[in-house]
DNA sequence: ACTCTGGATCGATGGACATCGATCCAAACA
DNA sequence: TGTTTGGATCGATGTCCATCGATCCAGAGT
């Protein structure tokens, strides 16, 4: 049993938390860790342009082969990078059929964003990007 | 001339550029680099500590010495990610007399929550903290 | 069942990075 | 002019990580 391994269910497998804004209190430790993490994945070009190709596709999804030719990288590296993004809690994946399609996380940037803001303009967040049911 | 070489101004060193929402439209390469150095430098639970205890320090600004204590690390270390932050545009440090003081630069941490918002909400950003004038 | 193709995992490798001790510089004070 | 102290730089070291080729798994078609 070395091979043969995890079952991938590419949903989300991290993170969440509620964060306080950056600016308000100093951040203890594991608030730090946490956030950190989500910022690392965010610190890495190709992961912010897929992060972008993602969140800006039409419908609220792309699919990994779209995203695959727009780099100079194989398939691999491509699809540790959308690991790292969804181990972050950015980005989520969903197979149906043949292919794999991927979409942002509704709440995550907009609890990043909140986090970088001082005063905490809260409501206006994510306006709900349509979310493109696409199952059944 | 191999030792004894730069004199340190200790203000940022950086990058600053004019990014769009990374919901919007794709961000190419370029900006895309830009921008994930800034995140990298806040991949890091110490820096967003470091980031986050100054940012929240009274008077705006923050003695390098208050920061040190804070962590289990020796001061080259401190040292070493206060000049990543600075390189990273977000934090900018003036020496005044003995000691040396950070201070968040104002409009970085609105920039990057910007980026990470789909409508830009641009006009609120930061509501300028008081910004506790020090010198003379 | 065999084949094909899209993607994920594994294992290896080269480069980046966090951390440290040693050293150096700058201001303050004797 | 020495001495002291706060911080930055240098150089070394161990670890993490981006990237790759090889392999494996899942659906779709034959």
């Amino acid at each position: 049993m070395s091979k043969q391994a995890n079952r991938v269910d590419l949903a989300r497998t991290s993170i969440v938390g509620c964060w306080s804004p950056l600016v308000g209190e100093p951040l203890d430790e594991s608030q730090a860790v946490e956030l950190a993490r989500v910022f690392k994945a965010m610190g890495d070009p190709v992961r912010l342009r897929l992060l972008s190709l993602i969140a800006s596709h039409s419908g609220g999804e792309a699919c990994v082969c779209d995203l695959t030719d727009v780099f100079e990288l194989t398939g691999p590296t491509i699809s540790h990078h959308l690991k790292v993004l969804r181990e972050a809690g950015l980005v989520t994946g969903e197979r149906r059929g043949t292919w794999v399609y991927y979409r942002v996380l509704p709440e995550s940037l907009g609890r990043l964003s909140d986090v970088l803001t001082p005063a905490a303009v809260t409501e206006l967040s994510i306006p709900a990007p349509a979310q493109a049911v696409v199952g059944a």
